[in-house]
RNA sequence: GCCGAAGUGGCGGAAUCGGUAGACGCAGCGGACUCAAAAUCCGCCGCUGGCAACAGCGUGAGAGUUCGAGUCUCUCCUUCGGCACCA
């Protein structure tokens, strides 16, 4: 006897306790058999394990979990692991603030969020589950490492990093506000170290090129690929200068560009604070030594120096023009990258709108190169034209004059060849990936220093490189770098004492490998094995995550399958890109609201906390803090962040009404690419949805059972009318869930139909069978977003049966069948009416009839339309 | 600053290939049921004018292409994401 109330807690766990019975989420290689169902991997990306889920996991993997299941009921035998990104910063944060090891506050938090994950329902394969902490997972990282450094693929070099001089440690980006170390408050200072770098540089024209062959990932992601990695072509060149002991012009200052065609404008070179030729100034000259300095003041993040105030001193030194032999000055200039081409740039401010604004503040010349039409150049003011180099030619330039951009770029190249100084060059923004970290919770770098065999290479037999997990953090300094017992060590070449490397890895190079890792976790002999070729075999079938990774991780997961690849670690399968189709999703966003205190600083209230006033008609109009009545100020719709206490908890809203509902709403609120806005009220409007469901399953199994219609017994026309409807919603659902992966439209089909469903107006047999037609369908056809609730209803509508074993329902041809369609009526393309015709009505008879038809009647007086616009199936426009 | 997106009723969103703007849901309003409330069910619901029939306007702003533009092109505004040590 079906139970008239839905209570989500009880059914679902009930079906939970069936799926884990059952091993409903295992997924087993299907290598022989005369069977073998198309395989389909489904990823998310792996969670930070931060402490309780937030409605981001929710959402990534809610969507994760819908296209799993669908594809199942489509007949594919489907992968969907889960795992941790364990190594991270939060955790010697929350050491520091709580007095817990790294280690096992983070082991607390896998335990909590798996308990998470798994009361959602998600048809996780727990068996496959790994955490890139632990070191079986990253031995093969270091054991890959190895491999990497000794094929020259990981070398070492200085590099940029923030520091905080009275904490005496290296801040990540994040931990520098507004230029102060976010402990100390201290200035925070560039300084140079060694680290190690991966060539991805090598693999740039690939990672470009393959882009071309990934029509599965949105184009806005490829776009932004692309840019990162900015390929151009230009010239490096050089401008000679006189040694500073001989005279002789025998040193160079090298640079690139993409405007060769305007080096006849260069005014002055500019390098930037850390170039040699800076550091040669410097020394013979306190301003510039100053400026260096000053230079150093400030964090290394792009987006700060990018927005600085350009400034510059002149170094005093002079270099040879390589065309014209006329003395440049070269300046030391805040703005020019030392990470980036050269470390130094040609200046032609007449044509670079950076170049021309430095210029005019230090009164350097600016002279006139490239010409667009004879239109008046003036130094005074910056115009658009003045960088075009579509329409640009040459003037005031000597032999070049006359030259378009491509022939002025050729012609000089070749000069500057042809006098050793200079060749055309490809260029890539791209620069190699710097993945030490002078940090305690990552992964070692397997690397001994010896005084006499200098980098050693961890050899195969003493990894893993074991991170000891009992430590003190102190927030100043590496703590590794303070234990002895973990650093002192003897040579793996000579056997005499030696030091390891202290540093850790970027926590990006875990993420760059785990869904490979996924298909054989169990292997403690090989990185990947053979499970591999059947899970990627193609590409892993579908990637979610959101889009904040859509440049950095995923480019860096696409570098290193390619490393794999070329160790030769997938055999004879050709693995070029790990990701087939791609999903960004959208954040979860939600209002926030302040009060500004006496300090001036804003203090966030949650928006529980908070009640919103609205007018007549909802429109909100003012919000007051619960406790005092008192009100507050309403911010803006931001991402969901502890730092602006918007944030909602999932646990809340998943013990009040089940996983169910959370996953229906978050599904049904908005398509996965767009963000989404919390709603309390949509909340409500799922559990309401879920609720009409059961009770219609419930009266419609309430009168007994009957077959379905079988689509052959002749319907009345009303019936007929459902049916195609119903078939309607099924061959869209489909269409949604597999092809758009919009959810949202998906679940709005379903309660349309229902809907209809419900307003059926006979209780005959006939329409007993079109509802038990419709109302499998309906359970069918939901069970990959509320599989608890579809479980259980369909177990009711068919006893016996298992929905998550169905075939996913297919839309009957037959059924969508009609004879009659509805034309829209427009007069001058504006709605005037209707007119319903055979669906195999001709052009001709489409136009008598529009031409015939009251609306046309009524608004063209008599008057011949001057054209017939006829759309078949949706519409005719008469023009007059 | 650079790169990439987004902007549609009171709100979330729909309109899939240039063809009926506002599906579906939320909120609101009116009604039924109830001693009452909740729940449920039925109806209305872009804006302006009008008793109404109806008319005009309407997809961030401005221009353009088209018989026809939310959708295509250009310019601008605003918001969001990324910028290499947050993950």
């Amino acid at each position: 006897m079906m139970q008239e109330r839905y209570e989500p807690e009880r059914i679902e766990q009930t079906v939970q306790e069936y799926w884990r019975e059952t091993g409903a989420a295992r997924a087993v290689e299907e290598v022989s058999g005369a069977v073998r169902r198309p395989k389909y991997y489904c990823l998310s990306m792996l969670p930070y394990p931060s402490g309780k889920l937030h409605m981001g996991h929710v959402r990534n993997y809610t969507i994760g979990d819908v296209l799993s299941r669908f594809y199942r009921m489509r007949g594919c035998n489907v992968l969907q692991p889960m795992g941790w990104d364990a190594f991270g910063m939060p955790a010697e944060n929350a050491a520091l603030a709580n007095n817990v090891a790294p280690g096992k506050w983070t082991y607390a938090n896998i335990d909590y969020m798996r308990g998470q994950l798994q009361r959602l329902g998600f048809a996780i394969d727990w068996e496959r589950e790994l955490a890139t902490c632990a070191p079986r997972y990253y031995r093969w990282e270091q054991w890959f490492f190895t491999r990497l450094f000794e094929k020259g693929l990981i070398y070492k070099k200085l590099g940029t990093v923030n520091w905080d001089p009275v904490d005496q440690t290296v801040l990540a980006n994040e931990q520098v506000i507004d230029g102060r170390g976010w402990r100390s408050g201290a200035l925070v200072e560039k300084r140079e170290i060694a680290m190690y770098y991966m060539k991805i540089t090598a693999y740039a024209e690939e990672l470009l090129a393959d882009l071309d062959h990934l029509p599965g990932w949105p184009e806005q992601v490829k776009l932004m690929q692309k840019n990162w990695i900015g390929k151009s072509t230009g010239v490096r060149f050089a401008f000679p200068y006189a040694s500073e002991d001989g005279g002789s012009e025998e040193d160079r200052l090298w640079v690139f560009t993409t405007r060769a065609d305007t080096i006849m404008g260069v005014t002055f070179c500019a390098v930037a604070a850390e170039h040699p030729l800076a550091a040669k100034a410097a020394a013979r000259d306190p301003k510039v030594a100053a400026f260096v300095d000053e230079c150093k003041r400030g964090g290394i993040a792009e987006a700060d120096l990018a927005t600085m105030e350009k400034k510059g001193v002149p170094t005093g030194i002079f270099v040879t023009h390589p065309l014209t032999g006329e003395k440049i000055p070269v300046w030391v200039g805040n703005y020019v990258l030392m990470g980036y081409g050269e470390g130094a740039v040609m200046a032609v401010p007449g044509h670079d709108e950076r170049d021309f604004h430095f210029a005019r503040q230090y009164g350097l010349p600016i002279k006139q190169v490239i010409d667009v039409g004879g239109q008046p150049f003036s130094s005074d003011a910056w115009q658009e034209w003045y960088a075009d180099k579509e329409r640009g030619v040459c003037v005031n330039s000597g032999k070049y004059d006359g030259m378009s951009y491509p022939a002025a770029v050729k012609a000089i190249a070749a000069d500057l060849a042809a006098k050793g100084l200079g060749e055309e060059k490809t260029q890539f923004r791209l620069r190699d990936w710097g993945i030490s970290r002078q940090r305690y919770w990552g992964c070692p770098i397997p690397v001994v220093h010896c005084e006499h065999c200098g980098d050693v290479p961890v050899p195969d037999e003493q990894l893993p490189v074991l991170l000891p997990e009992e430590v003190e953090i102190t927030g100043a300094g590496s703590p590794l770098a303070r234990m002895p017992e973990f650093y002192e060590t003897v040579c793996p070449k000579c056997g005499k004492p030696a030091r390891r490397e202290t540093d850790t890895m970027d926590t990006f190079v875990e993420s760059s490998w785990y869904f490979l890792r996924y298909c054989c976790p169990d292997n403690d002999r090989a990185m990947v094995d053979e499970r591999v070729a059947y899970w990627c075999e193609g590409g892993i079938d579908q990637y979610i995550g959101g889009i904040e990774h859509a440049i950095l991780h995923l480019l860096y997961a696409r570098f290193w399958t390619k490393l794999m690849r070329d160790a030769g670690l997938f055999g004879a399968t050709r693995l070029d890109e790990p990701f087939a189709n791609l999903l960004t999703q959208g954040m979860v966003v939600a209002p926030t609201f302040y009060r500004e205190e006496s300090d001036g600083k804003k203090r966030w209230f949650s928006p529980d906390e908070v009640d919103i006033a609205t007018d007549e008609r909802a429109r909100p109009i003012g919000a007051k803090l619960k406790e005092d009545g008192l009100p507050v100020m309403i911010g803006a719709i931001e991402k969901m962040a502890k730092s602006r206490n918007n944030g909602v908890d999932p646990q809340s809203l998943i013990d009040r009404y089940g996983a169910d509902t959370a996953r229906l709403f978050i599904m049904f609120a908005a398509p996965p690419e767009q963000s989404l806005e919390w709603s309390d009220a949509g909340v409500e409007g799922a559990s309401r949805f879920l609720r009409r469901l059961w009770k219609l399953v419930f009266e419609h199994v309430g009168k007994g059972c009957v077959a379905p219609t079988d689509g052959k017994s002749p319907l009345s026309a009303p019936l007929k009318d459902f049916r195609r409807q119903l078939h309607q919603a099924i061959a869209k659902v489909g269409d949604d869930y597999g092809r758009r992966k919009q959810f949202n439209t998906a679940i709005a089909a379903v309660m349309e139909l229902l809907n209809a469903c419900a307003r059926l107006p006979e209780e005959d047999a006939m329409t007993q069978g079109l509802r038990q037609e419709a109302l499998e369908a309906a359970t069918l056809l939901l069970y990959p977003i509320v599989p608890h609730i579809c479980h259980t209803l369909y177990a009711e509508l068919r006893p016996g049966l298992d929905a998550g074993q169905q075939i996913f329902p297919v839309a009957d041809a037959a059924a969508l069948e009609r004879d009659e369609v509805e034309l829209v009526v427009q007069i001058n393309g504006k709605l005037r009416g209707s007119l319903t015709v055979p669906v195999d009505a001709g052009k001709a008879e489409i136009e008598a009839a529009a031409l015939g038809c009251e609306a046309a009647q009524k608004y063209l007086n008599g008057a011949t339309p001057k054209k017939i616009v006829v759309v078949p199936g949706r519409l005719v426009n008469l023009v007059v």
